[in-house]
RNA sequence: GCCGGGGUAGUCUAGGGGCUAGGCAGCGGACUGCAGAUCCGCUUUACGUGAGUUCGAAUCUCACCCCCGGCUCCA
């Protein structure tokens, strides 16, 4: 398998540190306001990174944490009035609702800079035993001078990046591009106590503290969205490496493409941001997943909602795929070379998804098979159809797709209802099934008498309440409805 | 200024020295009481421009044009 490493700018071969265990790391959201695409953007791709490599065996420990205390909450919760906890409390349960609904995995750990100041204030404090780090007035700052090979992730050098750097010249550093560990509090600023006097944690320091807590000095994968590696996650290296002393911190560090809206960046300074939530509310989660998934994790997509209806239409076919194997008459028939078609296409899915996640590939490999799919026509061997299914469960896991459930609460009691209007005596013991099937014969017997009226209203109700009705050249054919789960749908 | 990623048929997206792309849209057929699903055919030997290397370039090299991003906070 090999992954795409920011740290090199290569495909290398992935090999963890323990062999058949990963550790990964990847910088979750600084809560101050709701989740956007460009979230959803990376964390749809990491979460099918995780899924994918738990597929390929590996047990994966994920870990995601929350940024809680930062000058951009402090600043909100300012603007609105609120105590700044309270409003991180706030955004971080939008946060995991907007995850639930894009029917993420849970991570494994989602730690808290809030809840993590001892292991944050041992770090610093180590950095400055070791000499990397200096105080000054309150402050404690890293010492980008000190530190060996500063700017190996993002591929330049120091002079270069303060050259055309736009930054705010800070008299209290002696470069520049050194870095706060530790900010000592300016008035009516939630603070903790430190050696240093009290203050708070510098933005780049908490992942350096709780990645280390939770995956060790040295860990497999650090992701995160192109925009944090410089100045985040280089930052980290050096705070990681001086403090610990070991290196590489991380192997493998793994950037998502941004997200672009018409072309254009969108990020929360420009004010062009679209919510998951304002997206969600027309549109089913699963197509969001597969638009995202449709291109590859590390180039950058333009967001159009034309191009989420192509989404919506691809999926779809998707599930008219599933549907189709799941309605097919189990035969002995041996489809000729179905089981090499099968196969053919399961390694060139896997030999994409193998190849640093090219999940656009992969995609198109399993489209040819769902053509192939509807070419084998309604009878196929049960074992060539388990396998079938099972390898579009497969896809489904790993891209979070393929997930809705058949509604069938209530459905019972409705077709009971419609039973009885169309003088249908139905035994107490019958299920939803077998009152479908005793419409569909009323039905088909209206149906033979041209009376296309009164059968068409059928349908019409069969689908109202979630029963889909084709007739097709081998009679009726119904199957469930099945939900997109989350918001409402289109 | 420095560092990246790109320009692929109407459109979106892969690929990346000879293997002729996947989806969607459009058009025309098949099937069909209607609806839906599906199939077949066409649009369709496409790769920003100019030069070079090569038996052969969309792919490699050079130059140029255009788009986007990073070097401040960002996912």
């Amino acid at each position: 398998m090999q992954v795409y490493n920011t740290l090199g700018k290569k495909k290398e071969e992935f090999t963890p540190l323990k062999e058949g265990e990963v550790g990964m790391y990847v910088c979750g959201p600084t809560v101050y306001d709701l989740s956007h695409l460009g979230h959803a953007r990376t964390y749809i791709a990491f979460d099918m990174i995780v899924r994918y490599l738990r597929v390929r065996g590996y047990k994966v420990c994920y870990v995601v944490n929350i940024t809680d205390i930062d000058d951009k909450i402090i600043a909100r919760a300012r603007e609105l009035g609120e105590a700044p906890q309270a409003l991180a409390k706030r955004f971080e349960a939008e946060f995991f609702a907007d995850m639930d609904t894009l029917g993420m995995l849970r991570a494994d750990h989602y730690p808290k800079v809030s809840g993590h100041m001892p292991e944050i204030i041992k770090i610093i404090e180590r950095l400055l035993e070791k000499g990397c780090a200096y105080r000054a007035g309150g402050d404690v700052y890293f010492s980008v001078d000190l530190a060996v090979g500063y700017g190996r992730l993002s591929g330049q050098s120091a002079e270069e990046m303060l050259a055309g750097a736009r930054v705010e010249v800070n008299p209290l550093k002696r470069n520049q591009l050194d870095f706060a560990l530790w900010k000592g509090a300016k008035g009516g600023e939630p603070s903790w106590e430190s050696p240093w006097g009290p203050g708070r944690p510098g933005w780049h320091v908490e992942c350096s503290a709780m990645g280390v807590k939770y995956l060790g000095e040295q860990f497999d994968i650090h992701g995160g969205a192109l925009d944090l590696i410089f100045p985040h996650h280089e930052n980290e290296i050096q705070q990681s490496e001086g403090a610990t002393g070991k290196g590489p911190f991380v192997r493998y560090w793994l950037h998502t493409g941004f997200l672009l809206v018409k072309g254009e960046k969108m990020s929360k300074s420009l004010g062009n941001f679209i919510t998951i939530k304002d997206v969600l509310k027309g549109h089913d989660p699963e197509a969001l997943r597969l638009f995202f998934l449709s291109v590859h994790y590390r180039s950058p997509i333009d967001f159009e909602y034309q191009n989420l209806q192509n989404a919506e239409k691809n999926l779809e076919r998707l599930y008219n795929a599933l549907n189709f194997v799941d309605r097919i008459e189990k035969s002995t028939d041996e489809i000729k070379g179905i089981k090499d078609i099968l196969e053919s296409h399961k390694n060139k899915f896997y030999s994409a998804m193998d190849d640093d996640f090219n999940t656009s590939k992969a995609l198109s490999h399993v489209y040819e098979l769902t053509g192939e799919i509807f070419k084998i026509g309604p009878k196929a061997k049960a074992d060539d159809l388990l396998s079938l299914r099972d390898f579009l469960g497969e896809v489904g896991y790993i891209f979070g797709i393929l997930q809705r459930e058949p509604q069938i609460k209530g459905l019972e009691e409705a077709l009971r209802a419609l039973a009885i209007s169309l003088g249908i005596e139905l035994a107490a013991a019958t299920d939803y099934r077998g009152a479908i099937e005793a419409v569909i014969a009323a039905r088909e017997t209206l149906r033979r008498g041209k009376e296309y009226a009164a059968a068409d209203r059928i349908r019409q109700e069969l689908m109202g309440m979630g029963v889909i009705l084709e007739d097709s050249k081998d009679g009726p054919v119904w199957r469930l409805k099945r939900a997109p789960r989350g918001a409402s749908s289109s």
